[in-house]
DNA sequence: TCGACTGTGAGTCAAGATGTCTCATAGAGT
DNA sequence: ACTCTATGAGACATCTTGACTCACAGTCGA
């Protein structure tokens, strides 16, 4: 229907997803309402209900506008690689941003389907990228494997994860090795 | 105002709390409204509003009526008083109540003072008791630990939350031992 | 520059949710 | 039997929600 090259419909989307993560930041999920994002957002309410007919909608894609680190492609040795990857990890969950779309996430995915679909696809992606690096670096002898691959991103991540948002506390170089040595025994 | 002894107080009370946990349990935390909670307990709305005048006072006194477990009084070895703990707290992950509280509880605490404290005194319950065990653990040449003590619930129970709440997965036997291994070196 | 197109803002409207209050009633304690 | 009080039903004003209309202005092709 609408020609979505238009910049007064970007103009529009882009102010909208603004506000509704900045209200989810700000006064979390309860808070992405189309009444309290369009007053944020300067645009009319009925602009709000165009983009997204559901609020829930709106408040799954304003989560994905919220940068969220993957592992990127490893490299050896996979040691080195893994403290790069989990330090950069430990660094964005200490932003208040982060922090509230993990939650949100992990809360929200118990009842919204949608959001239990992203959840699987985060979760799946995470848990596979480190049991590949893994996998190699026991080939190659760098590592033996204390359990499945497929348990390391409980293992190391988990830790990171329990820390930040149950503990609310700061994720120290400490931590962050003790999860890289608890995936298994380093050569 | 109120005889807190009063049958019909109790009554009214006691079903209020258990129709608010089957909601939270059933359609997440924003399901916990007066008016949802007052039909399922079979009560008059305004007996609700007297009870709790804030919703979001009567969904954290409801999350309370879901059985939590806590680490019970160390016992030597502590090695496996640590395996019998996790695996209870593992099997209490696989309820979908335990899980709902869990990640409303993370995620609630972000912007609810209340919830922040309730958040902060489990976390710091938990982290204490195990600290101390691990101590004296270590005094006694049992392990030799890889970190600050205080880091050894994110170390162990880290992954078995992510496991649960961010991947849906079982927490297997082996779960457990790597997690029981990752806070140190066991003789 | 002009004209057709279309996304937008402001507003209206009905339906539902929310919070407060009153009052008759029935259950509890004496 | 008598008093006290928590309750249920309902009335009520207010706010929220979702859908709709319409004049207007920003955009783009001619």
């Amino acid at each position: 229907m609408a020609s979505q090259t238009d910049p007064r419909y970007l103009r529009s989307r882009a102010a909208i997803l603004d506000a509704a993560r900045e209200l989810l930041l700000e006064h979390g999920p309860t808070a992405v309402t189309h009444a309290q994002v369009s007053e944020r957002a300067g645009v009319g309410r009925a602009t709000v209900y165009r983009h997204w007919p559901r609020s829930d909608q709106l408040l799954s894609e304003a989560m994905t506008t919220v940068p969220m680190s993957f592992f990127s492609t490893p490299t050896i040795p996979v040691r080195d690689w893994m403290r790069t990857e989990l330090t950069k990890m430990a660094r964005q969950l200490e932003h208040d941003a982060v922090r509230a779309v993990a939650t949100t996430l992990a809360n929200t995915a118990l009842w919204d389907t949608n959001m239990d679909a992203r959840r699987e696809r985060f979760a799946s992606a995470l848990a596979e990228r480190l049991a590949a690096a893994l996998d190699d670096a026991e080939k190659r002898g760098e590592i033996a494997l204390r359990t499945d691959p497929r348990s390391a991103a409980a293992l190391a991540i988990g830790p990171l994860h329990y820390r930040s948002t149950i503990e609310h506390g700061a994720i120290d170089a400490d931590l962050v090795e003790a999860a890289i040595n608890a995936v298994g025994t380093w050569r």
